[in-house]
DNA sequence: CGGTTTTGACCAGCGC
DNA sequence: GCGCTGGTCAAAACCG
Protein backbone atom coordinates (compact mmCIF):
# COMPACT_ATOMS: atom_id res chain seq x y z
CA UNK A 1 0.00 0.00 0.00
CA UNK A 2 2.05 3.13 0.98
CA UNK A 3 4.98 0.77 0.56
CA UNK A 4 5.65 1.15 -2.75
CA UNK A 5 5.32 4.78 -3.06
CA UNK A 6 7.80 4.78 0.19
CA UNK A 7 10.16 2.72 -1.98
CA UNK A 8 10.01 4.82 -5.04
CA UNK A 9 11.14 7.51 -3.36
CA UNK A 10 13.17 6.01 -0.91
CA UNK A 11 15.25 4.85 -3.64
CA UNK A 12 15.55 8.32 -4.65
CA UNK A 13 16.51 9.74 -1.63
CA UNK A 14 19.31 7.44 -0.96
CA UNK A 15 20.28 7.91 -4.19
CA UNK A 16 20.03 11.79 -4.07
CA UNK A 17 20.83 12.40 -0.87
CA UNK A 18 23.36 10.77 -0.57
CA UNK A 19 25.55 11.04 -4.01
CA UNK A 20 24.15 14.86 -4.53
CA UNK A 21 25.48 15.99 -1.62
CA UNK A 22 28.63 17.99 -0.80
CA UNK A 23 30.52 15.25 -0.06
CA UNK A 24 29.16 12.71 -2.55
CA UNK A 25 31.37 10.35 -4.08
CA UNK A 26 29.94 11.49 -6.81
CA UNK A 27 31.41 15.07 -7.59
CA UNK A 28 34.76 13.80 -6.14
CA UNK A 29 37.87 12.95 -7.99
CA UNK A 30 40.33 10.33 -7.73
CA UNK A 31 43.55 11.22 -8.54
CA UNK A 32 42.20 13.35 -11.20
CA UNK A 33 39.24 11.19 -12.03
CA UNK A 34 36.10 12.24 -12.19
CA UNK A 35 33.62 9.54 -10.92
CA UNK A 36 30.09 10.13 -11.58
CA UNK A 37 27.08 7.81 -11.07
CA UNK A 38 23.88 8.22 -13.20
CA UNK A 39 21.71 10.61 -11.09
CA UNK A 40 18.58 8.62 -11.64
CA UNK A 41 19.78 5.13 -11.25
CA UNK A 42 17.14 2.68 -10.36
CA UNK A 43 17.62 0.20 -7.63
CA UNK A 44 18.00 -2.54 -10.32
CA UNK A 45 20.43 -0.87 -13.37
CA UNK A 46 22.05 -4.47 -14.40
CA UNK A 47 23.12 -2.83 -16.89
CA UNK A 48 25.39 0.17 -15.56
CA UNK A 49 27.34 -1.95 -13.24
CA UNK A 50 30.56 -4.22 -13.31
CA UNK A 51 30.89 -7.35 -11.41
CA UNK A 52 33.28 -9.37 -10.18
CA UNK A 53 33.31 -12.84 -9.10
CA UNK A 54 35.93 -14.53 -6.45
CA UNK A 55 35.54 -18.19 -5.21
CA UNK A 56 36.77 -18.02 -1.35
CA UNK A 57 37.33 -21.53 0.12
CA UNK A 58 35.71 -21.59 3.73
CA UNK A 59 38.48 -21.78 5.41
CA UNK A 60 39.60 -18.38 4.45
CA UNK A 61 36.56 -17.83 6.29
CA UNK A 62 38.50 -18.57 9.39
CA UNK A 63 38.86 -14.74 10.72
CA UNK A 64 35.31 -13.51 9.87
CA UNK A 65 33.17 -12.10 12.21
CA UNK A 66 30.41 -14.22 12.05
CA UNK A 67 29.82 -17.99 10.74
CA UNK A 68 27.56 -18.93 8.81
CA UNK A 69 25.97 -19.93 4.71
CA UNK A 70 26.51 -16.19 3.79
CA UNK A 71 28.95 -14.59 6.07
CA UNK A 72 31.59 -12.97 3.77
CA UNK A 73 35.11 -13.64 4.46
CA UNK A 74 36.99 -10.47 5.90
CA UNK A 75 38.22 -8.36 3.10
CA UNK A 76 39.30 -5.23 4.80
CA UNK A 77 36.32 -3.21 4.27
CA UNK A 78 32.96 -2.83 6.09
CA UNK A 79 30.14 -4.74 4.19
CA UNK A 80 26.51 -3.68 6.02
CA UNK A 81 24.34 -6.69 5.45
CA UNK A 82 20.90 -5.43 3.74
CA UNK A 83 19.07 -8.82 2.54
CA UNK A 84 19.60 -12.48 2.25
CA UNK A 85 17.55 -14.14 -0.04
CA UNK A 86 16.81 -18.34 -1.03
CA UNK A 87 18.42 -18.86 -4.55
CA UNK A 88 16.24 -20.86 -6.25
CA UNK A 89 18.63 -24.40 -7.24
CA UNK A 90 20.55 -23.62 -4.12
CA UNK A 91 20.25 -24.95 -1.10
CA UNK A 92 22.13 -22.23 0.32
CA UNK A 93 20.65 -18.35 0.99
CA UNK A 94 22.57 -15.61 -0.75
CA UNK A 95 23.26 -12.91 1.12
CA UNK A 96 23.57 -9.55 0.13
CA UNK A 97 26.06 -7.05 1.50
CA UNK A 98 26.65 -2.73 1.00
CA UNK A 99 29.51 -1.13 1.00
CA UNK A 100 29.67 0.56 4.47
CA UNK A 101 33.49 2.19 4.62
CA UNK A 102 32.61 5.00 2.79
CA UNK A 103 29.72 7.26 2.95
CA UNK A 104 27.59 6.55 -0.45
CA UNK A 105 29.70 3.76 -1.52
CA UNK A 106 28.15 2.09 -4.52
CA UNK A 107 29.88 -1.30 -4.23
CA UNK A 108 27.77 -4.45 -3.24
CA UNK A 109 28.70 -7.70 -2.76
CA UNK A 110 26.43 -10.82 -2.92
CA UNK A 111 27.66 -14.10 -1.05
CA UNK A 112 26.67 -17.28 -1.48
CA UNK A 113 27.78 -21.16 -0.79
CA UNK A 114 28.84 -22.61 -4.07
CA UNK A 115 25.79 -25.24 -4.94
CA UNK A 116 28.53 -27.38 -6.49
CA UNK A 117 31.20 -27.06 -3.65
CA UNK A 118 29.82 -26.11 -0.78
CA UNK A 119 33.15 -25.57 0.60
CA UNK A 120 33.60 -22.50 -1.57
CA UNK A 121 32.02 -18.90 -0.50
CA UNK A 122 31.17 -17.58 -4.20
CA UNK A 123 31.34 -13.79 -3.39
CA UNK A 124 30.37 -11.45 -6.56
CA UNK A 125 31.14 -7.89 -6.34
CA UNK A 126 29.09 -5.00 -8.00
CA UNK A 127 30.02 -1.35 -8.44
CA UNK A 128 29.09 1.04 -10.46
CA UNK A 129 30.13 1.18 -14.14
CA UNK A 130 32.62 3.82 -14.72
CA UNK A 131 32.84 4.20 -10.73
CA UNK A 132 35.79 3.48 -9.02
CA UNK A 133 36.09 0.69 -6.40
CA UNK A 134 35.58 1.84 -2.90
CA UNK A 135 38.75 2.46 -1.62
CA UNK A 136 38.80 2.63 2.40
CA UNK A 137 41.35 2.11 4.69
CA UNK A 138 43.61 -0.90 5.02
CA UNK A 139 46.89 -2.54 5.97
CA UNK A 140 48.35 -3.96 3.35
CA UNK A 141 49.91 -6.90 5.40
CA UNK A 142 46.75 -9.00 7.01
CA UNK A 143 43.39 -7.84 6.83
CA UNK A 144 41.51 -6.75 9.27
CA UNK A 145 37.70 -7.54 9.93
CA UNK A 146 36.23 -3.69 9.74
CA UNK A 147 38.10 -0.80 8.73
CA UNK A 148 38.74 2.09 11.62
CA UNK A 149 36.41 5.34 10.65
CA UNK A 150 39.70 6.94 10.57
CA UNK A 151 42.43 5.16 9.46
CA UNK A 152 45.74 5.73 11.05
CA UNK A 153 47.79 7.37 8.42
CA UNK A 154 49.96 4.32 6.17
CA UNK A 155 53.43 4.32 5.84
CA UNK A 156 53.59 2.71 2.82
CA UNK A 157 50.95 5.31 1.63
CA UNK A 158 52.05 8.24 -1.33
CA UNK A 159 51.61 11.61 0.82
CA UNK A 160 48.93 12.93 -1.52
CA UNK A 161 47.28 9.50 -0.90
CA UNK A 162 46.43 10.11 2.53
CA UNK A 163 42.79 11.47 4.01
CA UNK A 164 42.72 14.75 1.79
CA UNK A 165 38.88 14.85 0.29
CA UNK A 166 37.88 11.91 -0.50
CA UNK A 167 37.76 9.61 2.56
CA UNK A 168 39.91 7.21 0.67
CA UNK A 169 43.03 6.25 1.25
CA UNK A 170 44.77 4.29 -1.46
CA UNK A 171 46.34 0.51 -1.35
CA UNK A 172 49.61 0.51 -2.96
CA UNK A 173 50.08 -3.14 -3.56
CA UNK A 174 50.94 -4.96 -6.72
CA UNK A 175 50.63 -1.72 -8.95
CA UNK A 176 52.81 0.73 -7.27
CA UNK A 177 54.07 2.04 -10.25
CA UNK A 178 50.90 2.84 -11.28
CA UNK A 179 48.83 5.12 -8.31
CA UNK A 180 45.92 5.81 -10.56
CA UNK A 181 45.51 2.08 -11.03
CA UNK A 182 46.16 1.60 -7.16
CA UNK A 183 43.05 4.37 -6.68
CA UNK A 184 40.52 2.19 -8.93
CA UNK A 185 40.89 -0.92 -8.64
CA UNK A 186 42.57 -0.91 -4.45
CA UNK A 187 39.47 -2.80 -3.75
CA UNK A 188 39.96 -5.95 -6.04
CA UNK A 189 43.96 -5.76 -5.36
CA UNK A 190 43.00 -5.65 -1.69
CA UNK A 191 40.74 -8.35 -1.80
CA UNK A 192 43.11 -10.57 -4.02
CA UNK A 193 45.95 -9.88 -2.09
CA UNK A 194 44.30 -10.51 1.49
CA UNK A 195 43.20 -14.03 0.70
CA UNK A 196 45.54 -16.16 0.06
CA UNK A 197 43.72 -18.72 -2.11
CA UNK A 198 40.48 -17.06 -4.32
CA UNK A 199 40.05 -18.29 -7.45
CA UNK A 200 38.49 -15.42 -9.79
CA UNK A 201 36.18 -15.82 -12.96
CA UNK A 202 35.31 -12.39 -14.38
CA UNK A 203 31.78 -11.89 -15.75
CA UNK A 204 29.38 -9.45 -17.26
CA UNK A 205 26.44 -7.97 -16.70
CA UNK A 206 24.55 -8.20 -19.70
CA UNK A 207 26.91 -7.79 -22.53
CA UNK A 208 27.33 -10.99 -24.52
CA UNK A 209 30.65 -10.87 -24.48
CA UNK A 210 32.37 -14.13 -23.05
CA UNK A 211 35.20 -13.66 -20.57
CA UNK A 212 37.93 -14.18 -23.43
CA UNK A 213 36.85 -12.09 -25.86
CA UNK A 214 36.16 -8.71 -26.43
CA UNK A 215 35.38 -6.79 -22.88
CA UNK A 216 37.08 -4.26 -23.91
CA UNK A 217 34.69 -1.38 -21.71
CA UNK A 218 35.09 -4.07 -18.61
CA UNK A 219 38.13 -3.41 -16.08
CA UNK A 220 39.24 -6.59 -15.52
CA UNK A 221 41.76 -7.56 -12.70
CA UNK A 222 43.50 -10.43 -12.54
CA UNK A 223 46.02 -11.59 -9.46
CA UNK A 224 49.10 -10.55 -9.89
CA UNK A 225 51.54 -12.87 -7.52
CA UNK A 226 55.42 -11.64 -6.36
CA UNK A 227 57.03 -12.86 -9.72
CA UNK A 228 54.43 -11.01 -11.94
CA UNK A 229 55.24 -8.36 -10.14
CA UNK A 230 58.79 -8.07 -10.49
CA UNK A 231 58.52 -9.63 -13.93
CA UNK A 232 55.95 -6.62 -14.69
CA UNK A 233 58.22 -3.83 -12.81
CA UNK A 234 61.04 -4.59 -15.68
CA UNK A 235 58.60 -3.20 -18.26
CA UNK A 236 58.75 0.02 -16.29
CA UNK A 237 55.91 2.59 -16.16
CA UNK A 238 52.65 2.62 -17.88
CA UNK A 239 51.24 5.73 -18.76
CA UNK A 240 47.44 4.53 -17.97
CA UNK A 241 46.51 1.42 -15.98
CA UNK A 242 43.09 1.26 -18.13
CA UNK A 243 44.70 0.22 -21.34
CA UNK A 244 46.68 -2.63 -19.64
CA UNK A 245 43.02 -3.81 -18.10
CA UNK A 246 40.79 -2.83 -20.81
CA UNK A 247 42.41 -4.75 -23.21
CA UNK A 248 42.57 -8.01 -21.08
CA UNK A 249 42.00 -10.28 -23.83
CA UNK A 250 45.25 -9.47 -25.42
CA UNK A 251 46.83 -9.81 -21.94
CA UNK A 252 44.71 -13.01 -20.20
CA UNK A 253 42.78 -15.22 -22.02
CA UNK A 254 41.83 -17.35 -19.17
CA UNK A 255 40.67 -17.48 -15.49
CA UNK A 256 43.41 -17.58 -13.40
CA UNK A 257 44.21 -19.15 -10.56
CA UNK A 258 46.06 -18.69 -7.40
CA UNK A 259 47.06 -21.11 -4.70
C1' DC B 1 23.05 4.97 21.47
C1' DG B 2 24.66 4.10 17.02
C1' DG B 3 25.58 0.66 13.85
C1' DT B 4 24.46 -3.98 12.14
C1' DT B 5 21.56 -8.00 11.26
C1' DT B 6 17.19 -10.16 10.40
C1' DT B 7 13.24 -10.70 7.80
C1' DG B 8 9.00 -9.94 5.30
C1' DA B 9 7.38 -7.38 1.53
C1' DC B 10 7.79 -4.96 -2.74
C1' DC B 11 9.41 -4.05 -7.41
C1' DA B 12 11.46 -4.67 -11.91
C1' DG B 13 13.84 -7.57 -15.30
C1' DC B 14 13.43 -11.51 -17.90
C1' DG B 15 11.65 -15.66 -20.00
C1' DC B 16 7.75 -17.96 -21.76
C1' DG C 1 0.69 -10.18 -20.64
C1' DC C 2 1.87 -13.02 -16.85
C1' DG C 3 4.51 -15.36 -13.54
C1' DC C 4 8.93 -16.29 -11.64
C1' DT C 5 12.99 -14.81 -9.64
C1' DG C 6 16.53 -11.84 -8.00
C1' DG C 7 17.59 -7.54 -5.79
C1' DT C 8 16.43 -4.08 -2.50
C1' DC C 9 14.09 -1.63 1.19
C1' DA C 10 12.92 -0.63 5.88
C1' DA C 11 11.19 -1.65 10.49
C1' DA C 12 12.36 -4.19 14.34
C1' DA C 13 15.56 -6.71 16.89
C1' DC C 14 20.07 -7.25 18.23
C1' DC C 15 24.73 -6.08 19.74
C1' DG C 16 28.87 -3.74 21.52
Amino acid sequence: MKRGLDMARSYNDHESSQETGPESPNSSTFNGMKALISSHSPKRSRRSVEKRVVNVPMKEMEGSRHKGDTTPPSDSWAWRKYGQKPIKGSPYPRGYYRCSSTKGCPARKQVERSRDDPTMILITYTSEHNHPWPLTSSTRNGPKPKPEPKPEPEPEVEPEAEEEDNKFMVLGRGIETTPSCVDEFAWFTEMETTSSTILESPIFSSEKKTAVSGADDVAVFFPMGEEDESLFADLGELPECSVVFRHRSSVVGSQVEIF
